[in-house]
RNA sequence: GGUGAUGUAGCUCAGCUGGUUAGAGCACAGGAUUCAUAAUCCUGGGGUCGAGGGUUCAAGUCCCCCCAUCACCA
C-alpha cells in the first residue's frame, strides 16, 4: 500500500554556510526519505533557503550587494553543500519566491478574514542614523539586572536574564552605534491567544514526541500571547497588503516556504498541490526540525494553518544539537566545521552519514561527534566489518570461478543464516528502526549481522578450501553466500550510504529493481565484476588537518548577528581578557545587618553598605559557617553588578565572595584595614 | 529563575512496563589465522549505573533532594 508523504527539513538561514551541526538534520531527514522511497512510497522531500529579515538586509549592505544577490550566492553554496553530502531534495527553493509571496499574502488574508489578525501600537527602539527600527538582537546596552555592558536587547549573556530591549540601560544601536530613540509604531499581531484550545488538543494528538509535548505544557501554563507578525521598513521581506511600509516578520513566511517549495515542485512535476495541503488532505506531512525551533513549528505553524484553511502537519520530529568532542562547536578549538571544510579534508561524505546514523535516535537528545571515535567507528565498522565481507571473498569468485556465483548456496543458508539475514522479521525489524528514526539501532543490528558473516567465513576457512583438492564446490558456495550476505547488508544500509550502495550495485551487477526493501531472492549463477576497494580507511591525519585548518580560519571580523536559527554559542578562549574581568564590579562592602532567614537551610540575609544611597540586600549561603551576630560591622567583598535574583525569600542584589572546597569553608573575604565601603576591587 | 531533557566500563552508547552474577562496539591484554584495505576469529581484564536519602522481598530501572551538562523562555 503506497502512501503519499511530504517531508521537510528546517530552512537554513541564507546568512551563513552549512556546518556539521546543520547536517545532522539534513542527513537524518534524507535517510528517512530514502527509506520511505525504498519501500515504494511516494515521498517528496522539499526544503528552501530562508532569506528574509534584518540580518540578511544588513549583511548585503555591508557587502555592497543587493539582498537578492546575496541570497542567490548563498543558495548556490547551500545547494552544492547538500548535493555533496548526498542530501537528495526533490526541490530546494527559496522563501524569496513568487510562490511564497502569493501563499504568504493569501494566508495572511485568510487569517484576517477569520478575525485572527489585530493591530496594536507598540513602542520600539529606532535608530535615528540608519532610520530603521531595531530588532532586539541589534540593540546593545547594559543589562538592567546585572549591569553587564554590551548585552543584547533580548537577554543577558552574563546573568541569563531575559527582558525587553526597552529595559536596557544606555542602549546603543549595533548597526550605527547611535543611541536609539523610542518610537511608536503600529504592528500586526496574530491572535495566538485565541488558539489555545485548538493547540492544546493538537499538541496532544500524537503529533509530537513525548518530551516535546511535555515542553509545550510549559508554554500553555504561561498562557499564550499574541504573536507579532509585522516589521517596519526598511526590511527585506514581503510587504503586507494594504499596509504600506509594513512587512511580514521572517518567521511568518519561513514555514510557508515549505508550501512554496512544494508548489514550485508541483509546477515542475505535475503533482497536485491541493492534494497535499487542502484541509482534509489524506496525505502525510512531516517536519524535521531542531529542538530550538519547536516553538515555531508546534504553536505558530499549526495555528496559522488551521485558521487559514490548510491541513496541519502529521507529525513534527525534533532532534537535538550536535556537540563535537563533547562540547559546543568552537572556533578556537577548530571544531566549528563547515560542510565544505569537511569535504575538503575528509572527502567522503558517507563517513559522516554513517557516524550520524550510528548515533541518532528518535529523541531530542544532543548527539556528540567524537572525532577519535568517528575515525575508529568508520574504519572498524564500515571497512573492517561490512566491506571486508566482500573484499575477502570476491577474489575467490573472480579468480577461481570467472566471477560467477554458484548455482546453490551452502546448507547453512537454508538452515539458519537465511532466517538471520533475509527473513520477514529481519526486514521488518530494521525497517521499523528506520521509521522510528532510531537509526543507531538499525546500524547496530546491521553490524551484528556483519559480525555473524565474518564469523561464518572464519569457520568455513575458504582460504584452506582453496588449497584442499575436491573442495571446489564448497569454496564456490561459501564465497557466493558471503557475497549474497554483503548484498543484503548493502540493501539494509542503503538509506545511509546511497553512493556506496550504487558502487556495490555496479560491482554486483544487480539492477535497481533488485535493490528494494523486502528483498526475498538470492543471487545464484550470477555474474559479478572484478572487486575494487569500495571504501578506504579514514586517516586520522585528515581529521587533525581539518581541525587545524578550522582553527586558522578563525575570523577576526565577528559574523553578523543572527535573529534566526542561532548557532550554538561559541566559546572563545580559556583565558579571559582584562575587559572581561572589569565587567565584574567588585566592591568593598560593610555588613550593616545580618540575620537568619526563616525556612532557609543555608542562607543568611545580609544588608550591605557599598557607599550607595540604599544598602543592598544579599542572601549568602554561609549559614553553616557564620553566626550572624559576629558578622555585623565587618568589611567584605561583594559582586555589585550581579543580576539581582529573585529567591524564595526575597530579592538578592549581589553576591558575597567566599572560598570553599572539600577541605572546608565557606570563608568570606575581608579587605585589609583602611578599605572603605564602596571602593572598587580591581 | 522557570520548564523540558541528559548523566551507566578509558571512549561512544544499549538497558522495555523494577526481578537471576549490569551489556555491546571501540580501545587494551593474551592466543589463533593469513582470504581481505595490519582486515578477521577466540579468550580475558575493567563499572560502588553523577552524590545522598526513601519506597520495596527486590532499583541502573519508582519517589524526594542535591550536583553537573544541554536546550527553550515568544
Amino acid at each position: 500500500m503506497s502512501r503519499k508523504i511530504l517531508v521537510t527539513s528546517a530552512l537554513p538561514y541564507a546568512n551563513g554556510s552549512i556546518h556539521l551541526g546543520h547536517l545532522v538534520e539534513y542527513i537524518q531527514t534524507d535517510i528517512w526519505v530514502r527509506f520511505q522511497k525504498m519501500q515504494g512510497h511516494e515521498c517528496h522531500y522539499v526544503c528552501a533557503d530562508d532569506t528574509h529579515g534584518t540580518p540578511i538586509m544588513l549583511r548585503a549592505e555591508k557587502e555592497g550587494i543587493t539582498p537578492e544577490a546575496l541570497i542567490e550566492n548563498v543558495h548556490k553554496e547551500h545547494n552544492a553543500d547538500f548535493a555533496d553530502f548526498l542530501v537528495e531534495f526533490d526541490n530546494y527553493h527559496s522563501t524569496h519566491s513568487v510562490e511564497n509571496r502569493e501563499l504568504a499574502i493569501s494566508i495572511y488574508k485568510a487569517l484576517k478574514a477569520n478575525g485572527k489578525i489585530t493591530s496594536k501600537t507598540i513602542e520600539q527602539y529606532f535608530d535615528p542614523v540608519k532610520n530603521m527600527f531595531l530588532p532586539d538582537r541589534f540593540i546593545k546596552g547594559e543589562c538592567p539586572k546585572c549591569h553587564a555592558k554590551d548585552q543584547y536587547g533580548d537577554s543577558c549573556e552574563v546573568c541569563g536574564a531575559t527582558y525587553n530591549p526597552t529595559e536596557l540601560i544606555n542602549p546603543y544601536s549595533a548597526v550605527s552605534g547611535a543611541a536609539p530613540v523610542r518610537k511608536e509604531t503600529e504592528h500586526y499581531f496574530f491572535k495566538l491567544s485565541e488558539c489555545e484550545g485548538f493547540l492544546k488538543e493538537w499538541t496532544r494528538s500524537g503529533t509530537l514526541q513525548n518530551e516535546a509535548a511535555n515542553k509545550m505544557g510549559e508554554w500553555f501554563g504561561n498562557g499564550l500571547n499574541d504573536w507579532d507578525i509585522s516589521r517596519d521598513a526598511p526590511y527585506f521581506g514581503f510587504e503586507i497588503p494594504d499596509a504600506p511600509g509594513k512587512y511580514f516578520y521572517v518567521w511568518l513566511d519561513a514555514p510557508i516556504g515549505y508550501m512554496a517549495s512544494f508548489k514550485n515542485l508541483c509546477a515542475k512535476s505535475g503533482l497536485d498541490f491541493d492534494e497535499y495541503w487542502k484541509k482534509d488532505s489524506t496525505t502525510e506531512l512531516y517536519h524535521f526540525i531542531g529542538k530550538d525551533i519547536l516553538y515555531f513549528h508546534a504553536l505558530f505553524w499549526p495555528a496559522t494553518l488551521e485558521y487559514s484553511g490548510y491541513r496541519k502537519p502529521t507529525q513534527i520530529f525534533a532532534h537535538g544539537f550536535l556537540t563535537v568532542n563533547g562540547e559546543k562547536m568552537s572556533k578556537s578549538r577548530g571544531t566549528f566545521i563547515t560542510a565544505r571544510s569537511y569535504l575538503d579534508h575528509v572527502q567522503n561524505p558517507e563517513y559522516l552519514r554513517y557516524y550520524y546514523a550510528a548515533k541518532l535516535n528518535g529523541s531530542m537528545e544532543d548527539i556528540d561527534l567524537n572525532l577519535e571515535d568517528f575515525v575508529a567507528r568508520v574504519n572498524s565498522d564500515l571497512v573492517g566489518k561490512y566491506i571486508n565481507i566482500a573484499s575477502r571473498c570476491a577474489g575467490f569468485i573472480n579468480n577461481r570461478f570467472d566471477g560467477r556465483l554458484s548455482k546453490e548456496l551452502p546448507i547453512q543458508w537454508a538452515q539458519q543464516l537465511k532466517h538471520e539475514f533475509m527473513s520477514p522479521e529481519t526486514w521488518q525489524k530494521i525497517g521499523l528502526f528506520y521509521v522510528d528514526r532510531d537509526y543507531s539501532k538499525a546500524i547496530r543490528e546491521i553490524m551484528r549481522l556483519a559480525d555473524i558473516a565474518n564469523q561464518y567465513i572464519a569457520e568455513e576457512e575458504p582460504w584452506k578450501l582453496a588449497k584442499l583438492p575436491g573442495s571446489e564446490e564448497r569454496l564456490h558456495q561459501v564465497c557466493s553466500l558471503a557475497i549474497n550476505i554483503f548484498w543484503l547488508l548493502t540493501i539494509y544500509i542503503k538509506p545511509v550510504l546511497p553512493k556506496l550502495a550504487e558502487q556495490a550495485q555496479e560491482f554486483l551487477q544487480t539492477g535497481d529493481n533488485q535493490m528494494v526493501w523486502d528483498q526475498n531472492s538470492v543471487l545464484t549463477n550470477h555474474q559479478i565484476r572484478q572487486y575494487e576497494p569500495l571504501v578506504t580507511r579514514l586517516d586520522p591525519k585528515a581529521i587533525e588537518a581539518m581541525v587545524e585548518a578550522n582553527k586558522e580560519s578563525l575570523q577576526p571580523v565577528q559574523p553578523a548577528p543572527q535573529t534566526k536559527q542561532p548557532e550554538p554559542a561559541m566559546e572563545e578562549n580559556t583565558y579571559i581578557s582584562i575587559d572581561d574581568f572589569t565587567k565584574v564590579d567588585l566592591r568593598v562592602a560593610r555588613i550593616v545587618e545580618a540575620n537568619h532567614v526563616e525556612g532557609a537551610e543555608k542562607l543568611l540575609q545580609l544588608t550591605l553598605d557599598i557607599g550607595e544611597e540604599k544598602p543592598r540586600n544579599v542572601f549568602a549561603g554561609i549559614k553553616s559557617a557564620y553566626d550572624p551576630a559576629t558578622l555585623v560591622g565587618r568589611l567584605t567583598v561583594m559582586v555589585a553588578n550581579l543580576a539581582p535574583r529573585k529567591m524564595k525569600f526575597g530579592m538578592s542584589e549581589g553576591m558575597v565572595l567566599a572560598a570553599s572546597d572539600e577541605r572546608g569553608g565557606p570563608f568570606i573575604l575581608s579587605p585589609d584595614s583602611g578599605a572603605q565601603p564602596g571602593m572598587r576591587v580591581k
